[in-house]
Parts: structure tokens; C-alpha cells; sequence
DNA sequence: CCCTTATTTAATAATAATTATCTAATAACA
DNA sequence: TGTTATTAGATAATTATTATTAAATAAGGG
């Protein structure tokens, strides 16, 4: 289902500015800012304003189609969610991946019993040195 | 080691602010922000100010027996490190608890391999309704 | 034990991220 | 096409965090 349907199921308008800024998200790998996506955006769209963007993000987050990242520093990163995946940040360059690894049901249903929590998602975070900057030390 | 010789260790002097603030984190369970803790301390030093909450917060952080914990809301939140350990955040009532399980050797291996990343730590937060706010529903 | 000095505290201002407010614009539907 | 509720955009407000600076203080040498 893409954005169009999800936004009309919930009685929510079908407007230019979420539609981009999802696309953005779409294609783009970087799991970027709200700020990045502003300006990604601002060339486009000359009118976007930075507040929009915020809105947007709030709505598509709840539409359950991005998430939010919070993986340090103080300000929030954002990604499409295809499926659950966990993500790594390099310590030097500051670069977000998304990693191609799942946690086991296993450790899942490990986290239910011994939390007796209802659990409903989860976000996991590495944190290393990338190839790239550690040739480059 | 306790906290006065990793501090002499690194050159810092040992103030009672420090001291109190490390207790603080030590003898509660509830994960506080920093004006939580600033809060908690303040009856017993009145002069303490955010500021040094803050700042302290960063030094423990460098000496490594305390960290940060990033688990959305918009506030960061802090936990001494006896080991690494999993959270999980109640979505209802806000609680954060720790989690007695752990990533196995095999999920952290095949993360460095496909990442490629030289990995030093993560962090695995999980979200969902605890017991009591299920009950109370 | 006191003095000196570099470090730290505390108060305050500054910055940065995010949210709220309010008016003009616009998507949806009759 | 017109009406209306929703949304965008501009801006102000709020919140978390960091920087600045003068006064206070811990640590080591005499």
C-alpha cells in the first residue's frame, strides 16, 4: 500500500509536501535529518518550511511507514521501514547503516518472558569504526 | 575501582558533586535525565546547578562507568554499566528497565563480519506495555 | 598545616532542536 | 465549482544542552 492509500485511510490529505518528503526518504540511504530532508527538499519546494517537515515526519511515523532513530547525538534520524533492521554508526565519521541482520525469535520471545512486557518492536544499535576510516587513520 | 581513583586516575579532581551525582545513578533504578538527577540532588546540595549535572554527566561518560542511554523522547537518559545490558521502555507509563539478556557471541560476530565494522559497543532497546499498565487498561 | 594554582562550580547567556500558534492556502467531496 | 475542514507556512515559544566567566575549592609542595 503506498503513501496515497495509507494517508486516505487515516482522513488524512494527500499534499505535494508529504509525498516528497517521503520520496526523499525513499531514496535516500543516509538516514537523514529533519533538517537534511529541509533542505534536500528546499531547492523543490522553496516554500517548504522546516516546521512542515517536523509535522510530516510526526504523521508518517504514526502511519507506522518511517521510523525514528535515536541513536545519539541530539537530534533525531529518520528511515523508511521495509522491514525491522537493525543499524550501525561509525564513532568517527558519524555515517548511519542500515545492517542486514535480525535478531532471533529466539532472544525475542527471551525478552518477552523474562520482561513479562508485550513487546512491540525494538531498535538496535551498533556502534564501531567503519572500514573506510580506519584505513584512513 | 571506585569512582575517586578513576578520577585521579584521569587528573580530575574529586569534588562532592561528582560523588553525589555517581550515587544518585548507583542507587536508582529509573534511568533519570539529567534534571531528574539534578532534582533528586538538589535538597541535599542547593547550590548544585544543571550545568555541573550536565558536565559531570559527560566525565562519567568518558571514564566509562556510566552511559547514556538514547530511547527517544527528546532527553537523554543515564545508567551506570555493571555489564552491557538491553533496555526496554514501557510506551504507556514511560518506565525504562533494565533487561537481564544479552546479544549472543554468534549476532555480534556476524555483525562485524557483514558490516565490516570494527565494533565496540551497541545498544538493544525494546518497546512495549509492561504488566501493570496491561492490567490497568 | 597553609599557600598556590589549576580545576571546578554556579549563575547566566547562548545555541540548537523541536513544538505550538495562527492565518492563508488547498485537497476532498458534495 | 463551491464549501469546508485540513494543511502549509511563517513565526514565536519551548525545551534540552552547551558555552562563558567570575568565584570557590581540591590537590600537592613547601
Amino acid at each position: 500500500m503506498g503513501l496515497e492509500a495509507v494517508l486516505r485511510d487515516m482522513g488524512c490529505k494527500v499534499t505535494p509536501q508529504r509525498l516528497a518528503i517521503y520520496e526523499v526518504l525513499k531514496n535516500c540511504n543516509m538516514h537523514p535529518t529533519a533538517e537534511t530532508i529541509y533542505n534536500i527538499i528546499s531547492s523543490d519546494y522553496p516554500t517548504m518550511s522546516l516546521a512542515t517537515v517536523y509535522k510530516t515526519l510526526d504523521l508518517l511515523k504514526e502511519t507506522g511507514i518511517i521510523q525514528e532513530l535515536n541513536i545519539g547525538g541530539n537530534t533525531s534520524r529518520y528511515d523508511v521501514i521495509p522491514k525491522p533492521h537493525p543499524h550501525i554508526l561509525c564513532t568517527k565519521c558519524g555515517k548511519i547503516e542500515n545492517m542486514d541482520i535480525s535478531l532471533s525469535k529466539n532472544l525475542v520471545n527471551k525478552a518477552k518472558r523474562t520482561s513479562g512486557y508485550d513487546i512491540q518492536n525494538f531498535q538496535l544499535y551498533f556502534f564501531g569504526v567503519c572500514p573506510y576510516c580506519r584505513n584512513s587513520e
